[in-house]
DNA sequence: AGCTGGTCCTGATGGC
DNA sequence: TGCCATCAGGACCAGC
């Protein structure tokens, strides 16, 4: 599910829920996540107020006076406020309880991760986690020669580069193959040898199509749901993705899917070079 | 059985 | 030989 246009619809969900309010109450079911939920969450947060919901790459910020908590959904997790919720699921894991309703993260696949960070609001970019993390796509730095610098000496594939998130965050498996079609260039070209125009290119693809998808409130491949309990739609406007054996809209080639560090890639073999 | 949205960690490799 | 950066693969897990 989640990579950054689903996370930032979940930001944005939450912001609008939780911004202001007071904990009351924390609920954790499910210990062990990527690595265990700390015990003690429900001792620290209740009677903080939530004052900023940020967003880093793909992790979610909540700020809360003396800490952060810091929540990524890894491959099928979900954050979402109900003002009447239901009894809990099976994989209902963590429960953050207000008065009018309650955030509750939901995670089949436990790849997720919620870990407090005890420093207060302002930077938390000290954290390991994300310390290593490339800049934001929609930063003012984010551009072609960035990428270009950072692709030197690269011999990965440029898809392999896009999902390390060294050079730029938030481009998961979806937009990598999708930002690359729409930049007209091959996946599995190596980093290195591409250059500071086609770079440019990437840049305002990756913009654009991480832009759209937000508009679109994400992608839902299976079970994704947005803050408002529909699935975004972005799924719809997948130039390749998921269409292997289709016709490429921009030149009527026919898409491929080939697999890269064991992971689907598609492209169009007739207009990415 | 083999896929599926992420990313940390370990061990291998290669250049200096 | 040792150090560094980079790269490849395994690991985590449930559901379809």
């Amino acid at each position: 599910m989640p990579e950054l246009p689903e996370v930032e619809t979940v930001r944005r969900g939450l912001e609008g829920a939780i911004l202001g309010r007071t904990v009351r109450a924390v609920v954790v079911r499910a210990p062990a996540l990527r690595w265990p939920i700390p015990a003690d969450l429900d001792r620290i947060l209740p009677g903080l107020e939530v004052a900023s919901v940020r967003r880093r790459g793909k992790y979610l910020l909540l700020g809360l006076a003396p800490g952060t908590l810091i929540v990524h959904l890894g491959m099928s997790g979900n954050l979402v406020f109900r003002r009447e919720p239901t009894p809990p699921g099976r994989h209902d894991h963590l429960d953050i309880v207000f008065d009018h309703g309650v955030a509750r993260l939901n995670d089949p696949r436990r790849f997720g991760a919620v870990l407090w960070h005890p420093r207060a609001l302002g930077p938390v970019e000290d954290h390991p986690l994300l310390a290593g993390l490339g800049i934001e796509p929609f930063a003012e730095e984010f551009d072609g020669r960035h990428l270009y610098r950072a692709s030197r000496g690269r011999i990965a594939s440029v898809k392999q580069f896009l999902l390390a998130g060294e050079a730029v965050v938030g481009v998961g498996n979806i937009y990598a193959s999708e930002s690359l079609h729409r930049a007209g260039i091959r996946p599995t070209r190596a980093a290195g040898a591409i250059g500071l125009a086609r770079y440019e290119r990437l840049a305002e693809a990756i913009r654009a199509t991480l832009g759209e998808a937000i508009e679109m409130g994400g992608t839902t491949l299976r079970d994704f749901e947005g803050p408002d309990g529909v699935g975004g739609y972005f799924q719809l406007a997948c130039r390749v993705y998921g269409r292997d054996g289709l016709a490429c809209g921009r030149c009527g080639g026919t898409i491929r899917r080939i697999v890269q560090q064991q992971r689907a890639t598609w492209f169009c073999p007739g207009c990415q070079r």
